[in-house]
DNA sequence: AGCCCTTTTCCTGATT
DNA sequence: CAATCAGGAAAAGGGC
């Protein structure tokens, strides 16, 4: 595996990379956001999460001017950049990473078209956008994403601890049952294992000492932001008003 | 160095 | 009784 593509399958065991576009789960094509969103500096605030809450079929199925719909100015450069992956498969990251390894980013931009002019000032985790007004979401979703790109980690596997429930309930064939919805309209979910929950955390975070009772508390902080919202029963939380992209496929 | 934010750790007490 | 929920308080850790 490519050394600088590792953070983005290490402990998954979905590698989207390797997989062509047309066999992504919706998981991989969150992956593929989230990748794009980092390398090529795209602006997530741009980008309509739901209309990309799909599989790796239809995101091949969605024409140049479904991705503009989709993400306006950021979706021509989806566009062009999932073409080249269908078309170059995995060399098209090889042949950027060994180009220039110093200063990828600025070299990865060279590949999009030429009047790109990708913004450069707006660097957001796709699955971490939000409002851009939204102060809490911001704080909660890191607006500026600096996460995405200047520490080899956690983009694709979220950093926060909602993006991690959130994508994990999302991927209910990786989650091995430790999550469930409740009533996904309405972004109610169950923790049905909470010991393995914790302990998946855990990992995520280098922490062995991680707990449920821990990373309860962590999620009650949530309450304050609307991240989440208070459920009146055990081990049942929902998302609230500030939490994204675990909603279903509005397309 | 210092601030901000999220998460971790610990704790007391209530509830299921 | 064991597990969970509720938050307060303080500290850790990372980013900027």
């Amino acid at each position: 595996m490519f050394p600088f593509l590792a953070k983005y399958v290490a402990d998954s065991d979905s590698f989207w990379t390797s997989i062509h576009p047309e066999y992504w789960s919706k998981h991989n094509v969150c992956e593929w956001l989230q990748f794009c969103c980092d390398q090529y500096k795209l602006d997530a605030n741009c980008i309509s999460f739901s209309h990309f809450n799909i599989n790796g079929l239809q995101l091949c199925n969605m024409t140049q001017e479904e991705f503009l719909d989709a993400a306006g100015i950021c979706g021509e450069y989806l566009y062009f950049i999932l073409q080249n992956i269908r078309t170059h498969g995995i060399s098209f990251f090889t042949d950027v990473e060994e180009t220039k390894p110093t200063n990828k980013d600025c070299d990865l931009l060279t590949k999009l078209p030429p009047d790109s002019g990708v913004p450069s000032s707006l660097l957001t985790l796709f699955c971490s956008s939000v409002p851009a007004r939204d102060k809490a979401c911001e704080r909660a979703g890191g607006i500026n994403g600096q996460e995405c790109h200047s520490h080899g980690r956690t983009n694709l596997q979220s950093s926060h601890l909602w993006e991690f429930v959130r994508d994990l309930l999302l991927s209910p064939e990786e989650n091995g049952g430790i999550l469930e919805w409740e009533d996904r309209g309405q972004g109610i979910f169950r923790v049905v294992k909470s010991e393995a929950l914790a302990k998946m955390w855990g990992q995520r975070k280098k922490n062995d000492r991680m707990t449920y009772e821990k990373l309860s508390r962590a999620l009650r902080y949530y309450y304050k932001t609307g991240i989440l919202e208070r459920v009146d029963r055990r081990l049942v939380y929902k998302f609230g008003k500030n939490a994204h992209g675990w909603q279903e496929n509005k397309i």
